[in-house]
RNA sequence: CGGGGCGUAGCUCAGCUUGGCUAGAGCGCGUGGUUUGGGACCACGAGGUCGCAGGUUCAAAUCCUGUCGCCCCGACCA
């Protein structure tokens, strides 16, 4: 390309300084920006358009299993947090808590009006699984009323330090499911489905592959059971944890009292799980296909798949460029393609390259005067850059295959990337290595199970595991730290 | 909460050291015109309680004190 003449805002390349080619490429792409509120964000109509489309498709693959919608309480009472023993202890370090129902002047400003004191402080929910369940415990009184299969779109609130737009802000949007189940082994079926369903999402309809496993004990969620994870590589090879599915075991069950009644009259706690994903999978795809132009949306889920941009020279010509990009917008929307058509005279044909550009939008078709004259149009594909000229009448069939091939594409490249990034360690020197400075990898070694080790590890190198990979063939060998008997290899990295 | 930095137009910033005319620039924005196959140009124009509150002074964006807010680096996290 050649210099930007305009004075254009620009994109830091990823090379530069890859946490400021995220921000730019966030800012830039129209997803979000940071607010007035401290470490919240404002998300844009781009970025919401692209929640919406995971929420819509992620809703139904729910719905497919028998998941049904519901909503439950912002606010959660202080002491239902702890009635959890572990899941207060994770949580309380980073709760909102409500304390007053009314404000009062004084001396002209506001503040809590003393006398409007909560008896019992209400937290503003970080997760839910405690207000639920107390809800649970309500509705649960027989074998019959199970499998109890919930899920509620919402925000959360946790009072994080150090704040990105998506990836950790103080308040986020997610899904949290919650299911309750009559034994052990349903529960721990339905959270292995549960994650199932996000990889399928995820490496489908997002292009990142993943990586699935259990945490660790000390990267389980505060009072599950067991915690279930899928772990994708960003370009800077580190991994993002792109979604959790949690077996719950009967923890929640016992301390909300939630039983029910056996064919044998036995009263007997539900066995449970929850399970979320985020707006942070939004920062996924930015970190996992964005280039230095910008986003790089898989057409699966870009809000607009295809832009159409009428060029003309002279009014005269703009006419019969304008009629034909319409029509183009209509065959393609005739066949579920969402196209769409920027014929803005304000902004030069550069300029408008550009902005889609860097808003990711998989296709340009480009149709001129020229092109009338040949019968053809131009297509550019973002993620190649690949630029090709197509008989008008081959529209709907070109278009479709270059968003099929594209989508194909990025999941492809990205699981090239990981592959290529991916190691196996041996020694405790070269494990280092792999993390030295600002380096990262996902980097498969051995570990003895040692909790202790574990967090000497992430002391010495901040990478810490990931997961423990399903399917984990067995691999006996001394741990990379300790030297200790180890019999399987565990993915490490470091992390967002 | 520890360490560093910054608050001046919608955005990025200059001006402050050494107080002094009507507070500036670029981008963006509005109007009109010429433009449009890789970030167009010309002309005119709108836009500011210089974060806030005190103080010093004939005079404060500039000096002093206090205060609030934000950003960056660390410990915690989807």
């Amino acid at each position: 390309m050649a210099a930007n003449k305009g004075s254009e805002q620009q994109i830091t390349p990823r090379a530069v300084d890859y946490a400021r080619w995220y921000q730019d490429v966030v800012s830039q792409a129209g997803l979000a920006e940071t607010s007035d509120v401290r470490g919240c964000m404002v998300i844009r109509p781009y970025g919401f358009a692209l929640w919406e489309n995971i929420q819509r498709v992620m809703d139904g693959m729910f719905k497919e299993t028998g998941v049904e919608n519901a909503y439950f309480p912002l606010f959660i009472p202080m002491s239902y947090l702890s009635r959890e023993a572990e899941h207060v202890e994770g949580f309380a370090k980073e709760c909102a808590v409500v304390t007053h129902h009314r404000l009062k002047a004084v001396d002209g400003k506001l503040a809590p009006d003393p006398e409007s004191l909560l008896e019992e402080p209400l937290v503003v929910r970080p997760t839910s699984e405690t207000i639920i369940n107390a809800t649970f415990a309500k509705w649960v009184q027989s074998h019959r009323d199970l499998p109890l299969l919930i899920n509620q779109w919402c925000n959360v609130v946790r009072w994080e330090m150090r704040t990105r737009l998506f990836l950790r802000t103080t308040e986020f949007l997610w899904q949290e499911g919650h299911t309750a189940h009559a034994t052990p082994d349903e529960a721990q079926e339905r959270a292995l489905l549960m994650l199932r369903v996000y990889r399928r999402f995820v490496e489908e309809w997002m292009a990142i592959p993943v990586i699935t496993g259990v945490k660790t004990a000390s990267e389980r969620f505060a009072g599950a059971v067991n915690t279930y994870t899928m772990e994708a590589m960003m370009q800077d090879k580190r991994a993002l944890q792109a979604g959790t599915s949690h077996n719950l075991g009967d923890n929640f069950a016992r301390a909300f009292g939630t039983q029910y009644q056996s064919e044998g009259g036995k009263l007997t706690y539900v066995h449970q799980t929850s399970w979320g994903v985020s707006t942070r999978l939004i920062g996924a795809l930015v970190m996992a296909h964005g280039d230095d132009r910008g986003l790089v949306l898989p057409p699966n889920l870009a809000p607009v798949q295809a832009v159409i941009l009428p060029l003309f020279r002279k009014e005269q010509e703009a006419a019969a460029v304008r009629e034909k990009a319409q029509e183009f917008r209509q065959r393609l929307a005739a066949r579920g393609t969402a196209a769409k058509v920027d014929d803005r005279d304000t902004l030069s044909a550069g300029a408008r390259f550009f902005w889609w550009e860097k808003r990711g939008v998989p296709l340009r078709i480009e149709i001129g005067p020229r092109d009338l004259k040949e019968n053809q149009f131009v297509l550019v594909r973002r993620d190649t850059g690949e630029k090709s000229f197509h008989p008008q009448a081959a529209l709907e069939e070109t278009v479709a295959r270059a968003l099929e091939e594209m989508q194909r594409g990025l999941f492809d490249r990205a699981r090239a990337f990981r592959d290529a990034n991916t190691v196996r360690v041996e020694t405790w020197s070269d494990f280092a290595d792999a993390f030295r400075d600002e380096n990262s990898a996902f980097v498969m070694a051995r570990w003895c199970g040692d909790p202790m080790v574990e967090a000497q590890i992430k002391e010495e190198t901040k990478a810490t595991i990931r997961c423990v990979p399903f399917d984990n063939p067995r691999d006996d060998g001394p741990c990379v730290k300790s030297g200790r008997p180890a019999s399987e290899r565990v993915l490490f990295s470091k992390a967002y």
